[in-house]
DNA sequence: ATTATACTCCAAAACGTTTTGGAAGTCAAG
DNA sequence: CTTGACTTCCAAAACGTTTTGGAGTATAAT
């Protein structure tokens, strides 16, 4: 059986509370007895019993984190870095880290509210905020902690950390323009994500900006899987004036694009350019490396965590909107290098 | 405030006790009695407390996940895709599923011991087994309740799945020597890793079976990611007599095979031929797409999480080892189709 | 010698459940 | 009218902590 504070009572020949105070470090305890007792406890190989703390104190020292993945051969790499990030802070903050996996729709809505109402964890993370986001309705109206990656357009104020995504594509479009692309595609996310629109709008801004036309027939939508990326990209290559340029609204889907160019035996970099969103560890060491805008999914991890755990504690003033700026990475894929 | 049994049985006029049995399915509540608590509790909108429920039942009915990461920017889509089986088997079961990411090392040995010692989980899940690898030392000796995806060369009896990775890696080089490579160059894992062993074993048995030399040039270790696929493939690929074929131990590495082939001109599944390990989605759509050993990662996060459910509960008599063939799916990176 | 001040300690309540071991009440059979 | 068998209910203990509000004792100050 595991050992108890009564266990390490009993044994020093002192009352419960007197253990769980030297343990807890006050200062209403005899010296010589705390140690008897910090002995005692490293002996027994005492551990607290976390439930039974968490019910005591009302805390958790648990952040959830429900990942909306999209059907069961989900494997973007994407999410792996990002909760790596949350993992690890939330660890060095000695925070537990309750995962759920659901595809959004009623299920996922259903996780929430069993996370918020069986008070399991103390706050929570949503990633890949979407319009009118009901996750986020749901937990301001609850009052329940949280920090987003990604700002909503929901007239509600909560703590997010973004990037820029208007600027990020605005540059990336620049770039090609700068290098004589006048024909550049854009494969876009699902417009559900917030984070779409943003993207679309730099893209669209720099054409503008340029004197370009924004052309509808080259903008399509992707689900953000290499595969759409494959099949958005064949269908703009077989139009009757194909682009010279795709812009992919993430990496997964521009890798995709680089496939379906290759398939067609045009060389990335020189018959077609090529650039993707976020850069994965995956982009550099693509063929040829993928030029992308990068955004520091690790790091945003850790800082949205650290974020929520701050809010949790209400520790100091928390930053409460964080806007990143992303960084566009030139490699081989977009040529002009 | 959240409300609680107490406030249901305040309002219908009835003991907690009562309350608590008519939610809890008994039938020695009257079914009157029972209806209006269940209104009570639905018009109140009364969540069970999990915590006080744990305590009290001694079961958290959580399992726990420490993900195996390697530095920061850890993005291995295999991880993904495995946790996902597990969550949503976890799901499906009513289980919750606590995560922890750590670098194998010291601190994750301390993972390990927070999740047992503080009993916040009923179970372990323990995946990419080792040689003589400590976790399921450690997990056997406390009599804690695990699942491994991976065997063990402890001599230790304990509930695991594998995948006969001798038998894949076998049939992949028998089929590259079917179509006449004489030179099969092998990219092995690290070899703390107990698959790495399998894995290269199965490729020694095909070129003995064949009468091919084992040459140690050809044989070679990457740390499972891209980047090192492509050192490697690179150093191969640069020796006097290069290889015409090679395997990599895991898919991640054959992409980053193909990278170099293809920087230094060779088209893939002509002048090189490629095979990966695992078949994960970014496989199927990679240029040239990927010939692989596939293994139903999904599938096996849903399998050791449902056995270590069976475990916990101690239902059915459960399949303790469970070893998955693995298939040979063909694409174009192996040539010859 | 009294009072004040520290210093150590602890009993008991509380967190929200589940479970045990009856206690009432009802009803039919003897 | 008793007895026994059901049916329906509940008080209290327990799970392992933390925290509150003192109690007791020793020491210092008056």
């Amino acid at each position: 059986m595991a050992v108890t504070l009564k266990d390490i009572a009993r044994r020093v020949g002192v009352s419960i509370t007197t253990v769980s105070r030297a343990l807890g470090g006050y200062d209403d305890v005899a010296e010589g007895t705390r140690q008897r007792i910090l002995q005692a406890a490293r002996e027994m190989g005492y551990r607290p019993h976390t439930i039974a703390q968490s019910l005591r104190r009302q805390r958790t020292n648990t952040v959830g984190f429900i990942i909306p993945t999209a059907g069961p051969r989900f494997s973007d790499p994407y999410f792996t870095e990002i909760l790596t990030g949350i993992g690890n802070e939330a660890a060095e903050h000695e925070f537990d880290l309750l995962v759920s996996t659901r595809a959004p729709g009623a299920q996922e809505q259903e996780a929430y509210e069993r996370m918020v109402g069986s008070r399991r964890v103390d706050g929570l993370l949503v990633i890949r905020t979407r319009c009118r986001d009901e996750r986020i309705t749901y937990l301001v109206e609850q009052g329940f902690p949280f920090v987003a990656f990604g700002r909503s357009d929901l007239d509600l104020d909560f703590p997010y950390v973004d990037v820029d995504g208007t600027k990020g594509l605005d540059e990336a479009t620049q770039y090609l323009i700068d290098l004589g692309h006048q024909r550049i595609a854009y494969i876009s996310a699902p417009p559900n994500l917030m984070f779409a629109h943003y993207r679309l709008a730099g893209y669209k801004r720099a054409l503008e900006r340029n004197g370009l036309p924004v052309q509808e027939e080259l903008i399509t939508t992707g689900r953000l899987t290499q595969e759409d990326g494959y099949r958005e990209g064949s269908r703009l290559l077989t139009l009757e004036h194909p682009p010279t340029a795709i812009i992919a609204a993430n990496d997964l889907m521009a890798l995709g694009v680089i496939s379906a160019a290759q398939e067609r035996g045009l060389a990335v970099g020189r018959d077609l350019a090529v650039i993707g969103f976020d850069d994965i560890p995956l982009a550099e060491h693509s063929h040829p490396p993928l030029t992308t805008v990068h955004q520091p999914i690790y790091e945003i991890g850790k800082m949205i965590c650290r974020m929520l755990i701050q809010l949790i504690k209400n520790e100091e003033p928390v930053q409460r909107r964080v806007m990143l700026e992303p960084a566009l990475v030139i490699r081989e894929s977009s040529g002009g290098c």
